[in-house]
DNA sequence: GCGACAG
DNA sequence: ATCTTGTCGC
């Protein structure tokens, strides 16, 4: 586990809207991106403590062939930005590019918890994160967040588009038979099919990838320690 | 003007 | 995100 600061200069008000029409002129759509199946395929997540101002950060490399778990690190430090619907990114991104960074391997495909394009000025957090690491990578969230869309069939692997007004921003994505879809959008050099190939080949059994849930649980168990030491 | 709003 | 018990089911 690392510990971590915030970055001098790290934006702390909503100028941050200004910093993501800046950073988007990077964001590249034009690759097809790592083929699913094949490679390492990297989860991130965090976690937080209110009460004691922690957050926890944790990043899981997967086999993507097998989703066998090749690496996987934490990474600690203090909250530095409020949660503003729209600004995740400049709270969950410290935390977990420190992560990121104390991996003893390549991460390969990152795959978020949340949004890349879909977002208000089309530069979520997987966009955000992918730019500032040249990674690619991808966000899958659990809602709609202020976008609308229609019923994708009952079936895995159905998809509805994802829409902010007419403009599709992603997919809704059905990853269980019957189950609330999750919510797919590309981050940086990732076409939106191979986001939702990569997603399905991470879902063999539950709604989220296992890339998130093997995250999610990371994270939650290294704020536990970090509160409990 | 007020509410809603990824995590 | 987080607060939270039991419960139904594989």
């Amino acid at each position: 586990m690392t510990t971590v600061g915030v970055p001098a200069g790290w934006p702390a008000t909503e100028e941050e809207a200004a910093e993501q029409d800046r950073l988007r002129g990077r964001v590249v759509l034009d690759e097809p991106g790592p083929p699913p199946g094949t490679g390492h395929v990297t989860g991130v997540d965090v976690a937080y403590d209110d009460e004691r101002d922690l957050v926890a950060a944790a990043a899981v490399v997967l086999d993507a062939a097998t989703l066998a778990v090749v690496a996987e690190t934490t990474a600690v430090g203090r909250i530095s930005f409020p949660y503003v619907p729209g600004l995740l990114a400049f709270r969950e991104i410290p935390t977990v590019r420190a992560a990121l960074d104390a991996l003893p391997c390549q991460p390969g495909l990152v795959v978020c918890d949340g949004y890349g394009l879909a977002h208000p000025r089309r530069f979520g957090l997987a966009s955000h994160l992918g730019v500032l690491t040249g990674l690619p990578a991808i966000g899958v969230a659990k809602n709609p967040f202020t976008f609308t869309y229609d019923e994708p069939d009952p079936a895995r692997g159905s998809t509805a588009p994802l829409l902010a007004g007419t403009e599709e921003v992603g997919r809704a994505l059905r990853t269980r038979d019957g189950v609330k879809p999750v919510f797919v959008s590309v981050g940086h050099r990732v076409s939106l099919a191979n986001a939702l190939a990569h997603v399905l080949a991470l879902t063999p059994r539950y709604r989220l990838p296992e890339t998130t849930r093997r995250a999610d649980a990371l994270c939650r168990r290294a704020l536990r320690e970090a509160a409990g030491s």
